[in-house]
This record gives C-alpha cells, sequence and structure tokens, in this order.
DNA sequence: CGATTCCTTGAGGCATCTCAAGGCAAGTGG
DNA sequence: CCACTTGCCTTGAGATGCCTCAAGGAATCG
C-alpha cells in the first residue's frame, strides 16, 4: 500500500532485459552531476569542478535483484557501490549459520567500504528489494582523488560516518533494552526516510523481523511483541511491514527512556 | 608483577616536568622513519619517500597521565593521536549516565578518526595508564596526502580498518553469549600483544571490570563470573588484572562455541 | 588506619530467549 | 478455482542467562 514511500522514482534507462544480474559492468552508464540523489551520495560538499571530474569516471550502473547479494563476504575488493534504488543489507556470517546484520543501505548511501581494509570485502551485500546501484571502482577513484583534497577528504569524512554510525549500533547494542532499541532503529529509519523527501512517519520495512532482529541483537518474536507493544502504548500502528508512528514525541522519549 | 609485559620499553626523552597535560603541542617532535612503531602505526606499508614526507610533518609528543582526556566528546577536530606508549579506552556517554566503551587502544594504534565526518569527536578518549601520543595534524596530513596516492590509500585503509574491527564487535554484541563474548576479548588482546612483541598468553590487563563489561555489553559482575568460570575450567588464571592463559586453544573453543 | 576503589561471590528477580502453535498472504500445482 | 505448501508474523507459556542488590575481601592511598 505505501511501498513508493520507501523509494525513488523508479529508473527506466533499461529494460530488465537488458542486463544479467552478474553483469560486472553494465552497458548504461552514470553521472554524477545530473543524479537525482547527489546530494546525499558521494558528491555531496563536493564543488562544481570536483563534481565534474565525477562525471569523467561514468560509473557503471547495475541491477540487483531482491535476495540476490551484490558482493559476498571474503570477495575481492574492486568497487565501491552507491545505492541508486532499493535497500540492501550487510551481513556477516558466523560458521554456524548465525548471522549478524552490520547495517541496511538506502538511496544515496554507499557500500563495500569495508573491503578497503584487507582488499576483500569482510561483509556480503544482500538486496532487500529489486535495487540499482552505481558501482565505483575504487582504483580509479583513488586516483582521481590523488587531484583533488577535497574528493579526498569527502572519501575519508563518509568512512569516518561509518565509524561513527557503528560507534551508536555499538551504544544500542550494549545498553539498551528491546523498546530502546526498536525506538532507535524506527526513529532512525523516519529520519532516513525524511532526508529522502518521504513521509518521516509512514513508511514501508523492506527488511524481516528475523532481519530486524539480527540488526537489533535481539530475536524475532522480541522484535514482534515489541512493535505490539509500542502499539498498545498508541505510539504507532503496523501490519506487518507497514509501520505508521502515531506519536513521534512518544516515540523519541521510549528511546531516551534512560538517555533522558 | 606484569606490568612490563603491557607496555613497550618506556620512552625518556623528557621529565614528566617538561610538559602541561593540557599542553596541545609538546616541546619534542618525532619521526616516523625512527619510531620503533613503524611497523604497526600510520607508517606501516608506506614507502621510504613517503615516510621521509611524514617526517616533513614532525609530530607533536604529548604526554597523558592516567585517567586523563585526550579529548571530549564534541571536541573540535583537529587531530588524529597514534598512541606511542600505554592504553586508552574510547567511549561514548549517554545523558543518563551510561557509557559505552566502543575500544581500547594499545601501542601503534589510532586514535580521533571519528572526528572526521562532523568535525567534532564523536567519543572521548581517556588514558588508563601513564601514556605518550603523538599528535597528527590531520590538515597537514590531508595536505601531505593530496601529493602521495599510497599515503592517502594507508589512510583510507586504516579508517576501513576500524569499520571492520567495528564489525565484529557488532557481531560480538549481537549474537554471542557472555563466555563467548569475553574469549572473544581476551584473544583479540592476546593477538595484539603478540603483534607489540609481548607474551600472547601472559598479560596485564588496563581495564577495569566495568570497562571490559562496557565494552562487552554485559554487567561488571557478569564480567567477574565469567573469569571465575574460564579459570575453574582450566582456560586460565586470573588475579585481578593480570591473566595467563593456560589453553589457548580452549579458550578459542569457547568463543567459537557456535561459530565452530 | 580509615576511606576508597575494585573485585568476587551469593541469592533472587526479570527481561529476553526458547519452544510451540496458529494465522495470514502469496505462490504453486492439480 | 481450490488444496496445499511455504514464508513470515504473532502470541503464549515456560526456561534461563544475565542483571540487580547486597555483603565482604583485598589492595591502594592520603
Amino acid at each position: 500500500m505505501h511501498t513508493a514511500a520507501l523509494q525513488p522514482a523508479p529508473l527506466r534507462f533499461m529494460t530488465t532485459a537488458t542486463l544479467a544480474r552478474t553483469a560486472s559492468t553494465a552497458p548504461l552508464k552514470t553521472q554524477c552531476s545530473t543524479c537525482h540523489l547527489k546530494d546525499l551520495c558521494l558528491p555531496c560538499g563536493l564543488t562544481g569542478s570536483d563534481v565534474q571530474r565525477l562525471d569523467g569516471l561514468m560509473f557503471a550502473r547495475r541491477r540487483v535483484k531482491e535476495g540476490d547479494a551484490l558482493y559476498h563476504e571474503g570477495d575481492k575488493f574492486q568497487f565501491i557501490y552507491a545505492v541508486r534504488s532499493g535497500t540492501f543489507k550487510s551481513h556477516l556470517a558466523l560458521k554456524d549459520g548465525r548471522e549478524q546484520v552490520t547495517g541496511f543501505q538506502m538511496a544515496g548511501e554507499l557500500l563495500g567500504l569495508d573491503g578497503l581494509a584487507s582488499g576483500k570485502h569482510a561483509s556480503s551485500a544482500v538486496a532487500l528489494e529489486d535495487a540499482e546501484i552505481c558501482a565505483i571502482p575504487y582504483a580509479h577513484l583513488s586516483e582521481l582523488a590523488a587531484g583533488s583534497a577535497d574528493l579526498q577528504h569527502v572519501i575519508s569524512r563518509l568512512m569516518s560516518r561509518e565509524i561513527v554510525r557503528e560507534h551508536s549500533l555499538m551504544m544500542l547494542l550494549g545498553s539498551m533494552n528491546a523498546e530502546e532499541r526498536l525506538a532507535a532503529f524506527l526513529l532512525n529509519i523516519s529520519q532516513r526516510m525524511k532526508a529522502r523527501g518521504y513521509s518521516p512517519t509512514e513508511f514501508h520495512l523492506r527488511m524481516s523481523r528475523a532481519e530486524i532482529g539480527s540488526y537489533l541483537g535481539m530475536k524475532l518474536e522480541t522484535v514482534s511483541r515489541t512493535f505490539s507493544a509500542f502499539q498498545a502504548q498508541r505510539l504507532l500502528e503496523v501490519d506487518k511491514k507497514h509501520v505508521r508512528i502515531s506519536n513521534l514525541d512518544g516515540l523519541t522519549r521510549a528511546f531516551e527512556t534512560r538517555v533522558q
């Protein structure tokens, strides 16, 4: 019912038949300067001349079908990916099958920065719905950054942002209870929806209860019960994956129960 | 008794009186090329010519006394810090007083990379024992990196490494039980001691039970009980902060109970 | 030598997990 | 079009791992 709320207007430059999902290079290339995500994505904060230089790279665009992986843990690191549309989850696997979701990525967000450390991706990225990404060849980007202190700084800042994001997730996992965790999660989604021009109070979650649970360090049953508890408290209305926040302040207070 | 094991040979280039703790610049400067930590620290992976260029920056050295902060959450970001000796903890505070320790840093490790995102430090760093650091002015480093793709790459790799480190901490906080968490923590310390040329099986912890607990997302009593449980299982011997791992394989198995 | 800090251990409580059952929606094959 | 499967979500009931509260010991410090 509200699926449109989560996703930017679909891009129809190519037909589904054009491109096999495994293709590493897409027939169509993309320029940052004309991209509708330029204020959220890589070029954010760059001046006109630097964006023009980015355009020189002409990033390959690629479709990823729901359930397919953009890359797997251990894959050779070659690209950084920018989400154009759709939602991804990043996750690590333990040998016994346990998995930890380390993040959810929406349009304009970057994927794959963890691969730089060792030259291999440290996590896997899977599309939670049909998606489209820009594949940014790291070697080229790096070359380009050598000539621009600004671009260099933007890249560093994006990596630092990832570090800060993980800090708060650690705070969440380390010292919050179930209600605080879910409230923090929903408020975060809400903010990111708002930044993308969608309603911050009504949206469609693309991830399952189990994925939310893994991300928040709780079992799927607890996620479900906590949703029900919020609903009973009249903080929100849930119907499966559709969420409407009816009391944003109340939810913020639930998040700050102990944070104050 | 084994305090020496954790700390590199003390550096005695200046007396304690030389330098007030709050001084932001130290009278003595340091060069990477002659530093005994060059294989662990910033210059790791750089060629001779790049290291020589780093030398041009002449990093200010600074002492930090036990319990003193190197920087606080919210401080303006100007420097990246390299630990020369001693141990630090990084932590965030919640308004209600809860704190989350986000990491412990040993000689050769970097501090402050989280400040790049917003220009303000997102966490505080406190010395767990008298320590010495190099203050690396980010603006200068950044300038220097503009002329060297290699240096740039090294910085990016260090940031990526931080991201990967936090990934595994998330795994730990999100899906491991108390024994697995403490085992993972001790094995990590063990490896870092080994990398610094110290015994990987016998060392002195610089952090309190409460700090370990915050880092691992458990209460200090649980940390203490888990230490006692490991001791009962003959995996290690603990006496307050002194730890001797008597069965490294067994401890590894405790870590992999479910990881396999 | 009292004050303080940190660690250990015990006992009981509780938040979350585990196990289990059932509902709903979408997909599939006859 | 219907029976069946499958995946996902919800809810209940009981189990349990960790937390909370409390007391006491050991080391450090002024």
